[in-house]
DNA sequence: GTCTATATTAAGATAGAC
DNA sequence: GTCTATCTTAATATAGAC
């Protein structure tokens, strides 16, 4: 065979979601993305329909991890515990391989994805997640706070870039201030905590 | 004389801002501004000279209230209780005009604004106000504290907007979570709290 | 499965009349 | 100050040979 099976499509997405990520989806073009893999712009185009087809590829990948930590949650006890547990099997999840470049794309490309029905999905599945960590019946405040616990995970390193230190301590600093504001009671929680006490 | 002065072009801006930031700057054309107001694209580049001229004029004015603000806070004694005021101060920045609409084309338009000079000066008026606010010896945590207290006054209400709340209910809980984050003092300011006791 | 060649389209931008 | 008409460019996408 001339090549190893399926490895051209994933090289593809490889160096799409590293561009698209990088600079963003419209400022990349496909001849881009063919120049840096050797081959002509024909050649993406008999792996994948449309350039949309390979934002559809990567980010159905992260749809699916979501799925099943949301299915995680479902099966915790709700509460503090739950989230700050959550949040390092989230952090995990998107220390390996590419999925911090999805989530990255996903932030900064907000106007491309619109018109996207896997933009749509994906922001729908965000959603869910915050429902099932807060809990259905949270307030506003405590929505907010679940939501970006975990929007610290994504945005925190990449805003501590500036300053003088290690992409571990920059990930460190995110875990901390997100551990902390999942770990503040609901409401809700609260009464129940005295109620049972 | 056929106009009042200085009209149109103040149209113009607040046209594209407002189709730069709901539907994002790639994604709206001149031709789309120019049917807006009644004119062709011609008429725009009498005016400016450029897309992205249009996009300086109106991110200019936002970085000139970010500098007055910024030497407010200069201006005042370091610690929590300046950052909670700030941050009244800052909400009202935003609920004024269109700079929410500024702040939002900011957020959600980051690759096309990589390009742009004015991207450049905007990013780091941001990253100055962060760094007067937690202080210059601010550990990384409370630096993230900071900046994520004035971000959940642009990101908390948008993200809230599927809640059944109205408008008003959203804005304040994004400012009890801010003033929540901006209230919790640094370890800088701790030990200095300690040492003066 | 990848190539060359090309179709198609729409964008940003300009020239010059009025 | 705005128009019509046009230029220029570059992108996504396709046809068909190899």
């Amino acid at each position: 065979m001339t090549e190893r099976t399926g490895d051209t499509r994933e090289r593809i997405k490889e160096v799409a979601l590293e561009l698209f990520s990088e600079q963003g989806y419209e400022q990349t073009s496909l001849r881009e993305i063919a120049e840096r893999l050797g081959v002509t712009k024909a050649a993406l185009y008999y792996h994948f329909k449309s350039k949309e087809e390979i934002v559809r590829a990567f980010v159905e990948d992260r749809v699916g991890q979501l799925a099943e930590l949301i299915e995680w949650v479902k099966s915790q006890p709700p509460g503090p515990q739950t989230r700050t547990a959550f949040l390092q099997r989230y952090a995990a999840s998107i220390d390996i391989g590419k999925q911090h470049s999805i989530m990255r794309f996903f932030q900064e490309n907000q106007p491309a994805l619109k018109s996207m029905e896997i933009g749509e999905r994906m922001r729908e599945r965000m959603l869910d997640l915050v429902e099932v960590l807060a809990g259905p019946d949270a307030d506003p405040v405590s929505k907010l706070r679940t939501a970006f616990s975990v929007f610290v995970l994504h945005g925190g390193p990449f805003l501590l870039r500036d300053s003088g230190i290690t992409d571990e301590q920059r990930r460190s600093a995110a875990m901390q201030l997100a551990l902390e504001l999942a770990g503040h009671p609901t409401p809700a929680e609260q009464r129940a905590e005295g109620a049972t006490r």
